[in-house]
DNA sequence: GTCTATACGGCGATAGAC
DNA sequence: GTCTATCGCCGTATAGAC
């Protein structure tokens, strides 16, 4: 039998043009103002259509930040796994560096407060971070191995979480006002990954300082 | 000059004992539905008044989060200073614990999400955290002095920061989902508590309320 | 000081016209 | 494939009743 609740309702191709300019406005929407301003026709507005063609590509709001997330997570994607295999001798610090990228953490941190209470977003964000979350720890065990890094106190997942973790969380509070703490946490991280990927790999120096 | 297009507005008193129950259906509704389903008529409705009425005392829905930010806030502070001053011994775990009260991570992420694109929040939430920190820091200060925690790689500020901030990270992504990775971080944080604060030897501890 | 009634424009969403 | 008309809910403002 058919679905019983659902409508046959006429939804424009997703290898559409427009749509794909429509999605580049939501985001842009996103960073600019946050998603509470991304309205049908907040985004018909800057993207010079009327907001009838917009709802015709994204019949729900719902819809349309499912499209966002869903593009945005599978460009992250690609692209962190092509930088960790681009310097597969520091995982740690290409994940460290890029979870502090601008436009990358705003639009998690976006998704992250959209998905809070927008049911049908939620399996969207948490399969997205669930898949990343694999990759990082495909390339760091790929390193590091199944024992761990530093002192073994943390397992690699744990550590992982904290790591890009941390970046994610002074955002939120940084977009809030608050700025306490941040810049040492910073600072003790970096200390932290210049112990376990010194700078240069060619230079295998005893030397550095061990940072317990 | 008077200020041009400011028209004197009547709005109830703070200690009208309407005013605080419309603001326990206001942490209720954003417990169950989120903030965005914190509307005037919403809130009038599970007060079974109108929602007139609601604005009476909340002009706008601004002042009405910020006055629900307002009250939690000082609440937590008063809670938090109690506990620290009841268990001097083990600030850590008084803290550990604290972030992870249900009620408590929960508001303070949906505060948090809410203040993120909400201007007139933002420096409520940002005083609110400052504020705590410096609590939190001083009472770890009076035990563990100016030294810092453990091996001494993280400042006592930095180390504060990710105490309290991997719970409500963990609590943030739960809300959306995922899953990965929170359960060993949590145990490797206890057993890294259990190491700087042993749990207390047998003595009688009847103030300790057990739950469940 | 408390509270109600009413009105306005913007919003998401739907159905259907071009 | 594109766009309009319309509906009901929303925040907000205001005037006025108790």
């Amino acid at each position: 039998m058919a679905s019983p609740t659902r409508a046959p309702r006429r939804v424009g191709a997703e290898t559409s043009k427009t749509r794909d300019q429509l999605l580049d406005c939501v985001e842009r929407l996103m960073l600019d103002k946050g998603y509470a301003a991304v309205t049908y026709r907040a985004v018909a507005a800057r993207a010079d259509v009327t907001s009838g063609l917009v709802q015709y590509y994204f019949p729900t709001l719902d819809d349309l930040f499912v499209a966002a997330i869903r593009r945005r997570g599978e460009q992250n994607l690609a692209r962190v796994m092509a930088a960790l295999e681009a310097r597969a001798d520091e995982p740690l610090r290409v994940l460290w560096e890029f979870s502090q990228e601008e436009s990358i953490a705003s639009l998690t941190t976006e998704f992250l407060a959209l998905g809070n209470h927008r049911k049908s977003i939620r399996s969207e964000i948490a399969d997205n971070t669930e898949r990343v979350r694999e990759v990082q720890l495909r390339a760091v065990e790929a390193k590091y191995g199944e024992h761990g890094i530093g002192d073994g106190s943390l397992s690699t997942t744990a550590f992982l979480f904290v790591l890009t973790g941390i970046p994610k969380l002074i955002r939120l509070e940084e977009s809030v006002g608050a700025s306490t703490a941040h810049a040492d946490a910073m600072e003790a991280f970096e200390r932290y990954l210049d112990a376990l990927e010194p700078a240069k790999p060619a230079a295998p120096t005893r030397r550095k300082k061990r940072v317990r």
